[in-house]
DNA sequence: GTCTATATACCGATAGAC
DNA sequence: GTCTATCGGTATATAGAC
């Protein structure tokens, strides 16, 4: 098995393990138990565990691209393009009622740890937020798309968090119809 | 000093550390040097940092409740009352930006640990859930109070996630006159 | 009630054999 | 490229002197 295989099972295992434990709370003998390895054969591929990090959200953005240029090609309407979006706490409701959303959730812990690495996080916002608004601009809404862009994003963060607090799917649902109703409004 | 006094600064410096630092992030040896005392010591106070934690959400149920207890004097108009609520990303939007929300924060981090008092944490949200709601009924909301209650609890950990992700002040407060805005097309 | 000393376990990271 | 063995640090928690 090849370094470039035996990496990318690495990132794999980690990316799961950060979203479903927490960063913090994820160790090597986590990581190793998961692929297979013995602890001190990870700094072969990686440096340090913050380089797994940064290689973990590297991939996360890679990801989340390609979800955009797919959804940019499946939807020519930009208003069907942002409930793509949307929807995407219906599609991943029951991950996001036991773990919350990847994003939100990597952001709020690289706060508290005051981790260096925060503003990268932050990076995989950063990809929606600016797709979302240009999909605004496009709805004819130029000067707030940026604002609208990051009501859109609030609304997933806010809607992951309360699921994930009470462990309720159903209220998800509640949200997106609002949502959708709300995103109706600026439809031509 | 006596036991009740020493206790309730323990509870209180870990209150802020859990907050700032995150719980699993908070060792004794940090609560310590913030109240003064030695870490073997903790045990005569609390059988463990769990029980801490405990008392730590009892404390902050406690506090939510005298707000809730205060807003009702103040304000006698329903709608105002959610208005205050509303505020209270405003009011607290430098330690937001920083640290996110209280309750927000900890309930990811709990439930990312698997921590079997996840749902205690919870119970901060559900004091201001229900609150909400009976202000939502005495708006001539009754069924659609608690919907309409998770919806003003979604926008308050939308907002703080975000805020707390990109460092972004200015982004409440554009988030909180949306809000009022929402809110006024409830008040008869 | 508060202290020091310590038990026990796990962490990230390193060294060196193969 | 993977392994075992281990270092140094820190964590929660306990024991016992004062």
């Amino acid at each position: 098995m090849g370094a470039a295989t035996t990496r990318a099972q690495i990132v794999e295992a980690a990316d799961r393990l950060f979203y479903r434990n927490g960063f913090d709370h994820t160790s090597f003998a986590d990581i190793a138990a998961t692929v297979g390895l013995s602890r001190g054969n990870f700094y072969y591929h990686f440096k340090s565990k913050d380089h797994i990090l940064g290689a973990v959200i590297e991939a996360r953005v890679a990801e989340r691209r390609e979800w955009l240029r797919q959804w940019e090609a499946e939807e020519p309407e930009p208003a069907r393009r942002i409930e793509r979006f949307i929807e995407l706490v219906l599609t991943n409701r029951e991950q996001i009622q036991s773990h919350g959303c990847p994003v939100g959730t990597l952001t709020t812990e690289l706060a508290k740890l005051e981790h260096p690495m925060l503003g990268q996080a932050a990076c995989v916002f950063t990809a929606f937020r600016t797709w979302l608004a240009e999909q605004f601009t496009l709805l004819g809404q130029p000067e707030q798309a940026d604002e609208l862009a990051m009501h859109v994003l609030a609304f997933s963060q806010g809607v992951a968090v309360m699921a994930n607090a009470f462990g309720d799917q159903a209220f998800i649902a509640r949200e997106v119809d609002r949502m959708r109703d709300w995103l109706r409004t600026y439809e031509r």
